[in-house]
DNA sequence: CGTCCCCTTGAATGAAGTCAATACGCGTGG
DNA sequence: CCACGCGTATTGACTTCATTCAAGGGGACG
């Protein structure tokens, strides 16, 4: 079931069957399935537990006073919303699903044992953080510098490279379920622009994007094209240094 | 020396003076002082300690190929750059000051000492970078949703609360010793776009901004132009059940 | 068959960028 | 002391990228 995250965990560093079977553990709590469009917490509540995205989309957002909707993150599997949220009082954004999604709920006391006892596993999971919050960075760069064009390509490339992570595509192509409204109100563009973006992308033969699925002929040609340099994903194995060496 | 630091921190919950005598040794080691616009450490680097900006302002940027600077947080006395950095091989961004800094570098185990034996100081240390990540994730809704009106006031906003924090204003004023361009660096416009829109919020009186001292007669009103809401900087006292209880 | 959601298109508008020139303060060196 | 250069702030005119408004098309589903 945590496949995923394992999978995830392993571009940072080896672990060992019993990291494993700690992660599987923490991962087996409780299972919630949700459907489309449903938020799973909301700004202003109290976090309680660290979710776990085991199947489907989510996205972390926020809405203005005015109705404007702002995606900050999206999600996908192997991906977990803030190993320290229980830190804080009240959640200053919402978490929603986008397509029906599968999370586990991980107990406070699961990551503390984690994070205490099993000192590879609370590496990779604050390096998968890390990761994090290195792409949340990367979102500023994109929606501050980049233009429509680039930054569609730029989203693209990292969501596609992600999903790759996780085992979720297949040769060129992934499951992309995301609205042209969705990835406007992540890149700040409107709906009307993501579209005739979209048909540039598809006309420079970047991109094909039909029926929710995303096929990328050259992915080295999109990120030259996007200005994308996969660098601050942090995937070549940084924690080789911690490896377990048993298979 | 770390005051700054000790007093965000207390925004979060009370220390003991065993807490703040640690907090203290820890930022006591080697001091650097910088000169203004010059780099901290560069995109590729390797980290080897953790930054606490003592005096001056530094921030967090990136360059894109052809030359075009994001800025994507802005440092100013108590703000360290990134607990967790050694546990990446190598900066995915640069850190540059931008008046003349001096930094304490935190040692990797000064950190582990602190997170590791002394829980209080722990939590309200990945509370302070809970905070950092959600102004990150602030930004990303600002530059994406926010026009240049709200976008420049809402920064405004936050960088006064947050001096405030650190006792680094008085009455309604502190010193900003940001240039438009750099302003404009952070916000995603155009230098020449930061000036007209500096002078609408001026003829606005919302601001005051002369001789790199920002002043903000109401900032009840400019949070509401801009619609700023202080939640993400969780500066309630969040941590108050671990509350030290000697003074 | 109608409704709803998503995608697509056109035309008009608007926000922000670019280019270019000018102004101002400040330090340096003649 | 003044001239010069430099970085920063300001202004005007023009352009462009992106938004808005509005309408139409297609597929899924009850």
């Amino acid at each position: 079931m945590s496949d995923m995250l394992v999978r995830k965990l392993e571009y940072f560093t080896r672990l060992s069957g019993e990291d494993k079977r700690v992660l599987k553990r923490a991962s087996e709590g409780k299972i919630r399935r949700f459907g489309a469009r449903v938020d799973v917490i909301r700004e202003g509540e109290a976090p309680e537990h660290v979710n776990l995205v085991l199947s489907g989309w989510a996205c972390r957002y926020k809405y203005l006073e005015d109705g404007r909707r702002q995606i900050m993150s999206y999600f996908v599997p192997g991906d977990t919303c803030d190993l320290g949220v229980f830190l804080l009082r009240s959640m200053d954004h919402s978490i929603g699903t986008l397509t029906a999604v599968t999370m586990a709920e991980v107990s406070r006391e699961a990551v503390l044992e984690m994070t205490g006892n099993h000192s590879r596993v609370s590496n990779a999971l604050w390096w998968s953080t890390l990761v994090a919050e290195a792409v949340q960075r990367e979102w500023v760069v994109n929606i501050g510098q980049r233009t429509a064009f680039e930054r569609i390509g730029h989203l693209l490339c990292e969501i596609f490279i992600r999903l790759r992570c996780v085992g979720l595509t297949t040769d060129a192509s992934c499951e992309f379920p995301i609205t042209q409204a969705e990835l406007g109100e992540a890149t700040g563009l409107s709906t009307v622009h993501v579209n005739r973006t979209l048909q540039e992308l598809r006309g420079s033969n970047l991109i094909v994007l039909r029926d929710k699925v995303l096929t990328i002929p050259d992915l080295a040609a999109l990120q030259r094209a996007s200005m994308f340099s996969p660098n601050y994903l942090h995937l070549d194995r940084e924690g080789a240094h911690f490896d377990a060496n048993d298979l």
